[in-house]
Formats: structure tokens, C-alpha cells, sequence
DNA sequence: TTGAATCCGGTACCTGACTACAGGCTTACC
DNA sequence: GGTAAGCCTGTAGTCAGGTACCGGATTCAA
């Protein structure tokens, strides 16, 4: 491992892609999307991280894996570095919460029906007298826009 | 209303479009990717839908939004719509229960973040003594994927 | 000081998930 | 039975989020 021994203060693009799990240009791509700051450069023009960068890419990949879009990732980042609170500051972290609860309701809804599948009655493929089930998974549906009668 | 009062049976393109929120080249698109079953179809090739289409849409929206792509929404249909339980179902119903448990958890740990900000300490914008925290959301970083040494 | 490994900016391309359009048939109501 | 609204297939375009490639400059270990 001969790529880490520049003894930790800064980081180069590749070091920063490989050990955050992405590609090269999906750090260029993000910059461009200002979801990481611009770096510091070396004189000859090469980008030069923090260490945390290889963080904060994990939390934007985190936040992906929830359905969260770039923009929203952007919105949340801010949200959680301003120091200050300002009334539209407060009232967008509201409303993420608001999703995020909503998320975990949904989330916990189909944990339960996968769980259900596992503890299925019917566990031999010779007898079984389960009663047809409409849907599983119905509880996530309708929680979302307000369907005109 | 008039388009509803085709007396509850079957509803057409148009109707489960509107009744779901989406777009009529979309159920046409999930048709093809397999996502809804291929409807009956009218003596003159028009689509005929059962009511429970639109519930069944919602459900697949609502997945999406909680970040799984189409193809991990078949599955899950797929999964949770059988009877009997092979060792391979119950194999990929165990997987998406502990991702379904880890994306809880990260949308937990999201909420934590959030409220955090809410709570901050310094509320005004003339005295701050806040010590400045490295990076909300670092529960999120890392949980993902092993990071080579 | 040289050469292999990286990195640079710029542009073009790709995949997933839709969405629009064209030209023609069906339905449903008068 | 005529006609407007709706649906059909097929194809093409859009948007987000990357990814690939190119010709050239920079780094860095030997």
C-alpha cells in the first residue's frame, strides 16, 4: 500500500476516488454540481483534498441510497453545515424531517411484508391453504399525493 | 366525473394514469419492463386495467422513492407475491430485509442530523460559541462498502 | 533527467427512467 | 353514422447522474 504513505494531509483525485469507491470524474462531476468545494490545487494545477472529502462522498452516497436526488443532497449538506439558523433554514429541515419520517414509515411497511413472506404459511409446495392475499406492500401505496376522488 | 362511472370493473389506460398520478407512457413502460402483468385488452386492442393497477402503481412509486431501482422492484413484487417459498426467494428476502434495516438506520441517523440542526446552540446571529463540529451525517459515511486498508 | 503513472480541461457518450410525437384505429355519445 | 376524445404501435427525445476518451501537462521515483 504504497498509494496512502503521503503521510495524510492531503489527497490527490485518485487516491480520493479509489478509496471513496467512486471514479475519477464523479468527483469532477461533483465539484461541478458544488456538492464538494472546490480543492486546493498544487502548482501545477493538480487538485489536492482534505481527508474528510473521501466522508463527505460517502455521505452523499449514502444519501443517494434513500432516494435522495444531487439537489436535495446538496440542500441536506448545507442545511447541516450552516451554523446559524435562519426561518427558511428551519422550516426546509422541517419538511426533510417530515420526509425522512415518512421514509421510515415506508421503509418499515415493507420490512414487515418481506418479513411476512419469510414466515409464510404455506411452508411445503404440496399442501396449502393460504387465502389469496390482495397485495402485500398495499400500506405504501396512497401515502403519497392526494388522488382526486 | 364521468370517467369513473364505468361501473368499477375495469378501468382503461387514461383512468389508471390519471387515478395513480402518472403518466400514460409510463404504464406502457412498466408493462414492458414487466413491473405490471400485460392487461386484457378490448375487442378493438384497448387496454383493459383491474382497479387494484392503480394501488399496485403506488406501491412501485413509492419504492422508487425510497431508492430502489426498477429492477429491485420487481423483485420485491416478485418476492412478495408468491406463495410458496423456495431457498433462493427466502435467500433474497433475508438481503433485502438487512438492506431495508440499514437504510432505516441511515434515515435514522439523517434525522438525528436534522434535528440537530434545528436544536443548534447558537440561535442568534451576534453570539456563537458553537465549537465547530467536524461533519454532521458522518453515521451515513462508511457503512457502505469495506474501504481497503 | 527521464519515463511511467497521474492528472488536466473539454467534449462526447451511456444508462435508467421516463415522455413526446406521429399517423392511424376505437369508443362513446349525439 | 358521424365525430371528438381517447387509445394503439413505434420511434425518438429528455433529464439526471454519471463515465469514457483525447491530447497534453505534471509528478515522482529511479
Amino acid at each position: 500500500m504504497d498509494t496512502g504513505r503521503r503521510n495524510g494531509h492531503v489527497l490527490r483525485t485518485g487516491e480520493v476516488a479509489q478509496r471513496a469507491g467512486v471514479n475519477i470524474q464523479t468527483l469532477r462531476y461533483y465539484e461541478r454540481r458544488g456538492l464538494i468545494a472546490e480543492p486546493t490545487r498544487s502548482n501545477g494545477g493538480h487538485r489536492t483534498y482534505p481527508p474528510d472529502t473521501v466522508t463527505l462522498i460517502g455521505i452523499i452516497k449514502a444519501a443517494q441510497r434513500l432516494g435522495f436526488t444531487l439537489d436535495e443532497v446538496t440542500d441536506l449538506l448545507d442545511a447541516s453545515r450552516r451554523r446559524h439558523r435562519t426561518p427558511d433554514l428551519q422550516r426546509r429541515a422541517l419538511d426533510k424531517i417530515a420526509e425522512v419520517d415518512r421514509k421510515i414509515a415506508d421503509l418499515t411497511a415493507m420490512r414487515a411484508a418481506l418479513s411476512a413472506v419469510l414466515a409464510a404459511q404455506c411452508d411445503s409446495l404440496t399442501d396449502c391453504t393460504c387465502p389469496r392475499r390482495p397485495l402485500p406492500l398495499v400500506e405504501l401505496a396512497d401515502r403519497n399525493e392526494e388522488l382526486p376522488q
